[in-house]
DNA sequence: CTGTTAGCGCTTTCAT
DNA sequence: ATGAAAGCGCTAACAG
């Protein structure tokens, strides 16, 4: 009597259950019960019922798996991006997983740590694994799409977000970067700078090329004389905030602004600026980007752009999933999401 | 003759190249392929290369999931952690991800959004999905295993991290967190503060309830009388860093001291105390957890734990890695991370 | 409404 | 060193 029960126990545990072992048991055909199981409509209750019932107590679950193999697609979302190791990306993928997952997908994720060699081993990772599609956002060093041709000669779905790809057939997620960067430079003058320093990532990206453009029109707008010597490039990590301050304390003429497109980065130039006993706002404004919670917590508080992060990756997954389910939507190519400027005291200077 | 060409490029954008076809093509049969693809020992190294150039001459690209449902196994890992909105809870994915990755495995993420209902919605799927083995650390208000008993039925290897289930025969991956909330109360103590307020998380889960022992501990060895009133439990996001500056400032007697686990609340207190011209840390020292990046940018400096997300992270992939590789390990069920105070500005008195 | 049949693409004995 | 055959578990035509 043990004897069995052990015996049960253990096929339980090691075989799996299918359809077929629940067909058995009802003797009917494995098709109805995967129909039953799938809740389809040519299936009476009274079956569905009985292959409920005998499903649950034979501890049958559902093998993903086989029926991807079977349907052709994985309800799987492939996400290749640089990192995940900031505030910003992590409310990005907060809000793919969220939208996934209420539509049936998951997410399947990796980190390009900024190399494109990184990303394009991702990329065939996420092809092997056929995902349905796939969310991208380009490393620091991605020169063109040839390592995504296998999605494009298939026809799955891929779409940019944040960095994109500007001549690229996918729809691409962004927000105005040039006018956001217009849009800090123009306060900045208003705040009585003359000469502002621009700390920006690789002119490659869409985005960090926009702000600069957008800084640069501002300038030009407002009769303010563009300074190539005002314009560093760098990784945007702490250490870049500490260089540039660095770099300041050697100018012979310092500048009076700073729009650092990056929050962390900002905050981290505040800091050391303040040990060096400048000034802010007064001998320095600084402006970042993001509106990382970073920015309310510096002192004085960071004036920067609001990126609306989560709702980027929001919308990046559900703009995906509809195409996934071939709903008609309007073909935007581009996706531009509102940001606006929120002044705060690092760049407020009182008349 | 146009005709023709259009359709062979149709054929194969549309249709999978398969082993067979390879097969068909260099007149050999698809088990041949197949080893031939994989490195098998037994296939000639002529065969081998030929396989090769055909493979790639046809686009050919390995289907992960029909070889996952014949092997019974996927190279996927499950990821359910409670929120990935910090920088903290994305450092830990960072280090998640390229232990995974460098071993071949994919991590599959979902988020319980710290409810225990999700949290078993996203285990069914992981399971459903066949992942080869899980990562959880626990939601807010998760009080048994039940929902991971298809995992320990079927032996699939589950291990916590962070926030751990005590009572389990799972590896449990953590700090040591009665000793660093022990560490941070002693070290206020030692800065003189005697009225201690003391801002934690639900005492379900390990770590709070670990930190405020260790708090508890550190009061009674140094002759500190503890005091219910001071002890405030809440979800730990901004707003209750908001909530606790206002209870402070109706209390009679305000506390001196204040050991929040958490270096974003802690950051927000110390922000909401220099408005109320408390300063800090002459009026009331603060102490937070976690070394995010915010607590280097608040002025003044936040006394903090550093927490090793990243390396909790890759110790946790690469501990479920092993165990999945069935590598003889030492069968430690706990494994406990380093840890250590950071003393900064917003605890440290002047004598 | 239900059953039969034929795969999805790959791996793995077991032969040869 | 290679091939034939069976099957992982499920689904979708098609037929009744």
């Amino acid at each position: 009597m043990l004897n069995t029960d052990v015996r049960l126990i253990e096929m339980k545990s090691d075989k799996e259950v299918t359809i077929y072992d629940i067909a058995e048991a009802l003797n009917i055909s494995a098709s109805t019960v995967s129909r039953g199981l799938r809740d389809h409509p040519s299936v009476r209750k009274v079956t569905k019922k009985k292959i409920m019932i005998v499903a649950n107590k034979m501890g049958y679950q559902h093998n993903k798996f086989a029926s991807n193999l079977r349907k052709k697609h994985t309800n799987m979302i492939g996400v290749v991006l640089p990192r995940l190791d900031s505030y910003f990306q992590s409310t990005i993928i907060s809000g793919m997983e969220k939208e996934a997952n209420k539509a049936g997908y998951n997410l399947i994720i990796s980190q390009s740590q900024e190399s494109i060699k990184k990303e394009r081993a991702s990329i065939l990772t996420m092809f092997n694994s056929r995902v349905d599609g796939l969310l991208v956002s380009l490393a620091y060093d991605t020169e063109n799409l040839d390592h995504l041709d296998i999605f494009f000669k298939k026809k799955i779905p891929v779409i940019f977000f944040d960095r994109v790809y500007d001549q690229s057939e996918c729809t691409n997620i962004v927000i105005d970067n040039f006018k956001a960067g217009y849009d800090v430079t123009k306060h900045l003058i208003e705040q009585g700078c003359r000469r502002i320093l621009h700390l920006g990532g690789n002119l490659l990206r869409n985005l960090y090329s926009d702000r600069f453009r957008g800084y640069k029109q501002a300038l030009l707008d407002n009769g303010v004389p563009f300074d190539q010597d005002l314009v560093f490039i760098d990784r945007l990590n702490e250490e870049a905030g500490i260089n540039t301050v660095k770099e300041i304390l050697k100018m012979k003429i310092p500048p009076d602004g700073i729009f650092t497109v990056n929050d962390t980065t900002a905050a981290t130039i505040i800091c050391k600026l303040k040990e060096a006993s400048i000034r802010v706002p007064d001998d320095i404004a600084v402006a970042g980007f993001n509106n990382d919670p970073i920015s309310r917590v510096v002192d004085p508080n960071l004036t920067t752009i609001n990126y609306p992060g989560e709702k980027m990756g929001e919308i990046a997954a559900s703009t995906l999933i509809h195409k996934l389910k071939k709903l008609k939507t309007v073909n935007t190519n581009t996706i531009i999401l509102h940001h606006e400027l929120i002044i705060r005291q690092s760049s407020l200077r009182k008349r």
